[in-house]
DNA sequence: CCGTACGACTAGATCGATTTAGTACCGCCA
DNA sequence: TGGCGGTACTAAATCGATCTAGTCGTACGG
């Protein structure tokens, strides 16, 4: 091996004959080298097959070209929300197409969130960060504004924010859900819930509760839950126990549904002849249980994306020398998930077949 | 705001009446500066709540303190693969113990995957990486030697690797599951596997097929595929079509085996009386699922613990001027996982309860 | 009382890029 | 010929930390 180190900007500057502000000016498309030169330049570095050390640069340009997503979930649970992945995916795949990176945080409790987002600000780690699972309340707002990172909600929250936010009418999914369900001609309709603190989980309530409003109905029960396919299974098995059991359940989330499609099934009850199931996030496994599961379908890819987009243009922004964090009127719409009708839902008391 | 710019180490200095060095030696604990002179510098600092800025450091030390996750997978079905989420976690849970930070890659196909190991091997954004899906004849450990980039592999390769690999028995668990099946009394026992080109996809193929062997059997039929719900279940439609049709089928992974379970249901086929499945990684749903699957239990957040945990400690060698790779005799050896029998397995033809 | 060894600390170099301020040269016009 | 403007470049400052070499006392041994 010629040189155990690595070449330096100095190396290319030398090897092409010029200094290494030519190099940089070269590299980065800006005046002040001819064609001839820059063309040269660049031929030289590629030989070398040298690129700018990104911890230099980041230093000299005091701006990390990356994005923070802090995950909020027990270790434990994490693995079982196919949500994240496709999340993650979605913020990859447009941070990397501007040559920046995402670091991930996993955090189990309140105390840790709140030292990881204050490690990545002021280590700078991050320019900005992706908040997900926006709880009611949410304290990372107030939180990271103090902190001076600039940030991208999921979802617009219901209390102020300062961020851009990427948004879903989610709700729309979930009320055609229903009305599905009362055109089946259901009248005991149950819902179990995502935990009331999170947002989403609180608005898919209210909005089972809207449209069962809208046609003259309450939910015939409510089992709030945590998203998992356990509390799911807990959850069915309460409303099946009722004296006078539901005829469909609209669940918050594929895993409960799933779980809830596998207590009913244990317990002889038939689908979808007595008990119709609905989820929400068509997870891929969903069209592939027994009865196949009627469900929301949600591009949470899309969301991550989305996200990220924002996030990016936020930075870009600020770069640009605006110091507004952008606000509103910069939230990226999403279109609204569509309900997939498959074999588990069916008139109540419908006949087999 | 009294300054909009945040503190450095001049500042801290300055505001303690040392130099920056001084500041640096306190901060890091080495030897230079007095008991009395640490502690009210160290006061000083946490009063400004400075903290010292990590590109800055990174620089300076040459170490990026990250470590990167390169996940290949299509996007579109990353999000149904429950292995990486914890994985992600079990990685990060180390990483950040260390103060360390993740770096998450999704690449979807070879050329972009090879491009993005350079990118962070020559912009220098982590130290190392995991390297996860070993596949046959890996090219990706070349490349990384060539790139000098330390790494971790997910099991041991097959071919040389110079790098230290989380290992897991993981063969056990499927012949586990093969004997279980035997002993049950069944024969005709079909494999639904993972792609060959996949280390594990072959592992736990020859697995099957070795456990088959030692009973003097070989598999009823063996259908390739490729760890998807939808694989899984074109899988388990192929093998019910057979002119005589397996009394159990093995899967490599679990959503392919509850997947296997949607399509036996929707075919009338009584389960587990005319067929049993195993799975195999046991995710949260995998218990709530009729029948309950029979699946063998892996700890994949133990897996990217144990990953990042060879990697920080690889790297901590190196730091010490160990410029050696570590090899095999670093290697972290994982229990091996356990059978979890559940309803979905039964003797063959058994009456229904 | 001198030499020196050590502890405590400072000044300045350094990492590898970007960026600013300046210089050299050429062409052109009056 | 001199001045002006623009292009093409260079030298040096800069980002914020760490690390090295050196300074200044003070204590200690002979």
């Amino acid at each position: 091996m010629a040189r155990s180190t690595r070449p330096t900007i100095a190396d290319v500057a030398r090897a092409a004959g010029v200094s290494r502000g030519a190099v940089s000016f070269a590299l980065n498309g800006r005046p002040g080298v001819s064609d001839r030169t820059r063309a040269r330049i660049l031929r030289v570095a590629d030989e070398m097959s040298w690129q700018p050390d990104h911890r230099a640069r980041a230093m000299r340009v005091q701006r990390a070209q990356a994005v923070g997503l802090v995950l909020h979930r027990s270790v434990d649970t994490i693995a079982d929300d196919p949500f994240f992945a496709s999340l993650i995916a979605g913020v990859e795949q447009v941070v990397s197409r501007h040559a920046w990176s995402l670091v991930l945080d996993v955090v189990a409790d309140d105390d840790e969130e709140r030292a990881t987002y204050e490690r990545l600000a002021r280590e700078r780690r991050v320019d900005g960060v992706v908040v997900s699972d926006v709880r009611v309340d949410d304290p990372r707002i107030g939180h990271l504004v103090a902190l001076g990172l600039p940030a991208v909600t999921l979802q617009r929250p219901t209390t102020p924010s300062p961020f851009p936010a990427v948004r879903v009418d989610d709700d729309r999914g979930m009320r055609a859900a229903v009305r599905h369900l009362l055109d089946l001609g259901h009248r005991r309709i149950a819902h179990v819930a995502g935990p009331a603190w999170l947002e989403h989980g609180l608005r898919r309530r209210r909005a089972v509760e809207a449209e069962l409003a809208a046609a003259g109905l309450a939910p015939h029960a409510v089992v709030e839950s945590d998203f998992t396919a356990a509390a799911g299974a807990r959850a069915t098995a309460q409303l099946l126990d009722l004296a006078e059991p539901p005829t469909a359940v609209v669940h918050a989330g594929d895993p409960m549904a799933v779980a809830g499609l596998g207590v009913a099934h244990a317990r002889g009850v038939r689908l979808p002849e007595d008990l119709s199931v609905t989820g929400f996030d068509d997870v891929e496994l969903a069209g592939h249980v027994h009865p196949p599961l009627t469900t929301v379908r949600t591009d949470s890819r899309a969301w991550g994306a989305g996200a990220a987009t924002a996030l990016v243009d936020l930075l870009a922004r600020r770069a640009g020398g605006d110091d507004a964090l952008g606000g509103e009127e910069h939230d990226v719409h999403l279109p609204p998930p569509e309900l997939v009708v498959r074999g588990s839902t069916a008139p109540p008391g419908a006949a087999a077949t």
